[in-house]
DNA sequence: GATGAATGAGTCTTCATTCAT
DNA sequence: TATGAATGAAGACTCATTCAT
């Protein structure tokens, strides 16, 4: 996503070989980002990675020992950041569950849906059969701890009497489904049958908050 | 999954070996369709195809002038398959529009959900960015069709005075998001927390019917 | 070592390609041989071993998994060649054993230490560390059965009363030593001192059987 | 082997820096040498050198232009080293001939058989040729002065009378043969057929003083 | 001097596709 | 039609060497 780094033309000559020890495992793990997105994991080539990030390509490997490592890192980075994002919002949350529930999905469109961590979803779905551990991570987290945040609210919601006891509470994520789908929808069909996101979204709350009303 | 049939030297078989010949294309198809499922696109290779149809690789591109073309015919074969079934079903039928509902569900469990069909979902999901002519077949063929369902069902509930005129008449495909997660998660997830897929079902439904309930 | 196929002139078109499944093992590891002993094993290049064979690259895989097993291979094919040759010989040999030595030992010196068989020692002295497999290989098909015949031969030397009961009868290799010696001589230094190899052999035997005299 | 000597912080330790860069050839090329030894050349890497050196890579480049003069500069030193400590023994000896050829011949197998010093030999057998001048300083070095000793043992030993006027007068290298395959076998199959090398010592002299006998 | 990040040429290996038989 | 041997482009990974700091 990041841009290869232009010159900045106030400055002469742009170092050919820039020593940045610091920045580089970021940059790369930007760069194989992009490139993992756009081509999915087996098409990519490492080579456009370091393309992308503006080095050569035996530099990724001084950073990451293979393709493969290189993927688990992007699945860290960027999972990590968008599940500890939706943490912060719910904690210490006062109002109504329902209110909570719709940041909550809200949210959880803010950082997959309507981004490109979509992608990375999508490889996993798509690929990560290749590379277990890797599902695992995106498990472990992704998926779970955004689960745990489900299940919380809707146990709130129940106990105090805004929710139904009923098939939420088995399976929490049930109220995400549509969010996923939405996600996949927009990755494989806009193209044949685009989305309106913000009319999905309401409707997808509409129905879930419906289904799961005491 | 089906053995190369032997020529069994006593018998010298010609009807057999004529059959054969009508026969290729879908035993191609057939072996395709595992070996996708088993590898995906990008790893699938033509030659392990060509073993599981007990042809040399040669005849593959006999039939199919590509690996591409081969894919497509895959998910030509599987999804007309498992859509026309379902329409069959949703034909004619009497009873509440809640109970068609239902069937209609089931139906995607019995034959996605349940199914190797998932998988070649998993494909199109994962990487069908790459041949945008095959989604677009998926589409047509599979998803749009099984949304007009959907849409008749809802249309006829909320005709009825059984569904509200909610979310789900905009968005039908709303209903069956739970169905594709669970999918989804069963390829993906279910190493690290398996489904009981029958108890998922009934929880699916009871949460969509509540939502839609007038 | 053999030349790749050079088109006969009778024939109007060499095909490009040639289908010769029988033949293409054989030359590829006598391509392979060549290469090897040319640059040792690291430094072969499995693209000069099919160019050598007059074949592409990718047919070299057809056969071979990989440049371990093309290696393997050649020493397989060499080595047997090489010591089944001195079995013939030994075997039914009537005379006395100082003559039974001699040929021995010339038998060893024309087909190891006059010949291209060295350089295949060379590897397996200088790299075989990396593969202790084919190191092993070579030890059982190609030292194993010299050392057995050595042995044999100054066994019957010893009951027949011609040698005595020294040293080459607890370590029969000591009678070998100066050929393996001249074998490495000649691929090493003999640009800086070549030996006069027909007198070396007449030396080497004169100092063995000398010793092992009776 | 050694660690790389990490500077007390307490104590400032300029004389340790100071002998440091003296030393720093030498301990290079020991870390070379050894590195070497476990690998061979074309295998060993220099970054491995740097790192058992304890120094950075780039330092290597400090002091030897390249691999190859680093591999040149472990050559000299070591055969040096071996060869300088074989003339002082030779020299001045008084006794009989046989006795000089046995202390001579065990000081081959203290310098070279029963020490690294025989991998370095490996490395010049079966990679040699890729460098010649480094071949040829090895042959200058160690094997000429080594054959020039061992021609006055038995020069000596034939105006003594003691030795024949036989193979040896010719080939003095024949002496020393069964040492070299010694160490080779060492090296190559030993994990298959283990030496004794004690008595292979006793009995390698045997066969040769026997053979020498006038 | 010393460092170690960066480079990029060099190789093995894979596999869709072709085509002589 | 059917075969399967042959092709060769593509891509991951290594490591000697360089050079900015």
């Amino acid at each position: 996503m990041t841009q290869p780094p232009r010159p900045d033309p106030d400055h002469p000559a742009p170092p050919r070989r820039k020593r940045r020890k610091e920045a580089r495992p970021a940059e790369i793990v930007e760069a194989a980002f992009a490139v993992f997105c756009e081509h999915g994991y087996g098409k990519a080539r490492v080579d456009d990675v370091a393309r992308r990030a503006g080095i050569a390509k035996g530099t990724v490997y001084l950073y990451y020992p293979n393709k493969q490592a290189l993927f688990q890192a992007v699945v860290e980075a960027k999972v990590t950041a968008a599940i500890s994002q939706a943490a912060i919002m719910a904690d210490g949350f006062e109002g109504s569950s329902a209110e909570l529930l719709r940041r909550m999905v809200r949210n959880a469109y803010d950082n997959l849906v309507l981004t490109d961590a979509k992608l990375l979803m999508r490889i996993i779905i798509g690929e990560g059969h290749l590379f277990p551990e890797i599902q695992s991570l995106y498990y472990e987290v992704g998926i779970k701890p955004g689960m745990t945040m489900l299940d919380k609210v809707v146990e709130r919601g129940v106990s105090m009497g805004e929710f139904r006891d009923g098939p939420a509470r088995e399976f929490p994520r049930l109220i995400m489904a549509p969010g996923i789908m939405a996600a996949i929808w927009q990755m494989t069909f806009s193209a044949n049958e685009p989305i309106d996101m913000e009319r999905y979204f309401e409707s997808h709350l509409d129905l879930v908050l419906n289904g799961l009303k005491a």
